[in-house]
DNA sequence: ACGTGTGCCGCTCATATGAGCGGGTCCCTG
DNA sequence: CAGGGACCCGCTCATATGAGCGGCACACGT
């Protein structure tokens, strides 16, 4: 793997050789020419060369996104989209900031005209869409009901408008909020013209933003808008995640419960018929929910950080 | 030149097909299957990498040659070996053991049992046999006389002794000074039978390793040698190196001269037959001696050290 | 001296690759 | 609305390249 070459000429020759074709881009014939060598004994000086190291190959640009990790994330987990970027921070605000930016350079690019767009609603996918400047012409979905918090200025509605205006495109949007007391309420509103307006355009949405949630408190913000006693069901049912108001267990296999009648939100069934679906999850308490949301194929992008790209490799390789 | 790529998407699928043919050495067409794009889409985003500088490419081992400079230097003056020791030692004894070393290691490399090895008196050159643990069985040739200094223990004799020694090879040495005071002792020096018997021999030299001096006080041992007068009269000729006792203008043209008849040692035209003449420069203060011997094509081969290659790189791009 | 193993070389032939072309699309601009 | 112009794409076809083979020289043990 790592024998270096022999003499201090042929290292020298090896070296030029290495330079002419990696370098300067010449043809093995040309450099072979060159020389007065065959094109074979170029070729195997390059292989030694690579091979023992002399010639070092290096993937990096000078932004703040860790492609190779990004690569790394997007293979293992076979996602079609993987955004790591490399930052040091650990206030989930400042976070927050870089990724939304990062996520919203990605919708940027690949939001075409052809596609409808989901948003739900979360802190982070409101991170993205203040940080939005430019977005095809396409239609803008409310993909769930929103939650106010006191920390919290925009909600669901208000992202979706804004998002749909930078668009130029129509809103389907409507004023609920994430999860109701009971299934009757939910129904109800479910029927309401806006909401079922907005629902039954689910089905058409080709790319949708979603929040990513753990399940404990203070890792989801449905977690901890709902009562304790759902909670405590929904962790007896094996749930670790939720996903813009979708539950899955560890394996990735949505869990149906009395809950879920209870949230206004996109289905899992809806979800997996979403073209992409990316969320931008961070903090590496969120490790187990991230694979399980990616185990169960609703999540296919991510938008993280390096910390949490790297605990997911590595919980991937043991 | 440097347009660093569109979205971020675009950046990681570019980082990933880098990689993978890069770095896991996949082929084109096999990393076109795998991301269904053609292969020629997978050429461009490649072409792309590289000139954006996403892909970077470094030479570089872990001794201490240089070999990106040895390359260069060899390449833009067109020799036929050169090896550059990257040091940032400015002692002239301390470098030169570094540099005999890298010329012992290179004389190990290059010389067969086909070829005839010239050796000149020089101080390099000393540090260079010094410091030579192998070397194919050949002949080998003692190319000048002998200049005695009181730093210096070993003298032509010992170095052409003990490297024919370690070879295995026979010895064609004499006794008698580099420069004596007039042309009629020289004459007779000439037809020695030892040194006649060397004489007859520099025709068949292949590879030769010689001093190289610049014309001035203290840069060069056979000016220091000199009387006052000869020194002036050559420098007036426009004599800037000597090359083991061979005198070049700034031009690399070989000058003649009554001193020239007064020194005991190889002349232009035999060592221009000799196919590899090495030296050893060392110290900023002979660029332009280096320059010249390089220039004459008498001198094809160089061990110096970085910081003489560079200024010589320099002095050329000017 | 004589196998014999090892390393290096250059070959053939199937495959990968590059240069350059022409046909699209989108976006200006007149 | 027509006419460029600036891409971006995938094609053809000549060329470059890789895999694997047999020949050759050298080193070594018997």
């Amino acid at each position: 793997m790592e024998p270096i070459a022999g003499g201090p000429a042929q290292l020298v020759l090896t070296a030029s050789i290495a330079r002419r074709y990696y370098v300067d881009g010449r043809s093995k014939v040309e450099i072979a020419d060159e020389f007065r060598l065959s094109r074979f004994k170029v070729a195997r000086l390059l292989d030694q060369a690579r091979s023992s190291g002399l010639v070092r190959i290096e993937i990096s640009h000078p932004g703040n996104v860790d492609l190779d990790l990004s690569a790394r994330l997007q293979e293992t987990f076979g996602l079609r989209r993987a955004i790591v970027v490399d930052t040091p921070e650990d206030d989930p605000a400042a976070l927050r900031l870089q990724l939304g930016k990062a996520a919203a350079d990605l919708l940027t690019e690949i939001v075409t005209a052809d596609d409808v767009l989901g948003l739900a609603w979360a802190r982070a996918v409101t991170a993205m869409t203040d940080q939005l400047t430019s977005l095809a012409t396409v239609p803008v979905v409310q993909l769930t009901g929103a939650l106010t918090r006191p920390d919290v200025e925009a909600n669901s509605v208000e992202l979706v408008r804004h998002t749909a205006r930078l668009s130029g495109g129509p809103a389907y949007l409507f004023y609920a909020p994430l999860v109701v007391p009971d299934a009757t309420t939910a129904r109800a509103l479910r029927q309401q013209p806006e909401v079922a307006d907005a629902i039954s355009h689910f089905d058409v949405v080709t790319k949708a933003v979603v929040g990513l949630g753990s399940w404990a408190a203070g890792q989801s913000t449905l977690y901890d808008a709902m009562d304790e006693t759902a909670c405590e069901q929904l962790r007896k049912r094996g749930v670790v995640a939720d996903i813009s108001g979708v539950f899955v267990d560890a394996n990735g296999v949505p869990v149906q419960s009395k809950v879920t009648d209870r949230v206004i939100a996109i289905n899992a069934e809806q979800m997996n018929a979403i073209d992409e679906v990316i969320a931008i999850p961070y903090g590496l308490a969120k490790v187990d929910a991230v694979r399980a949301a990616v185990r169960s194929g609703l999540v296919n992008g991510l938008v993280t950080h390096s910390p949490l790209a790297r605990a997911l490799l590595d919980a991937h390789n043991e």
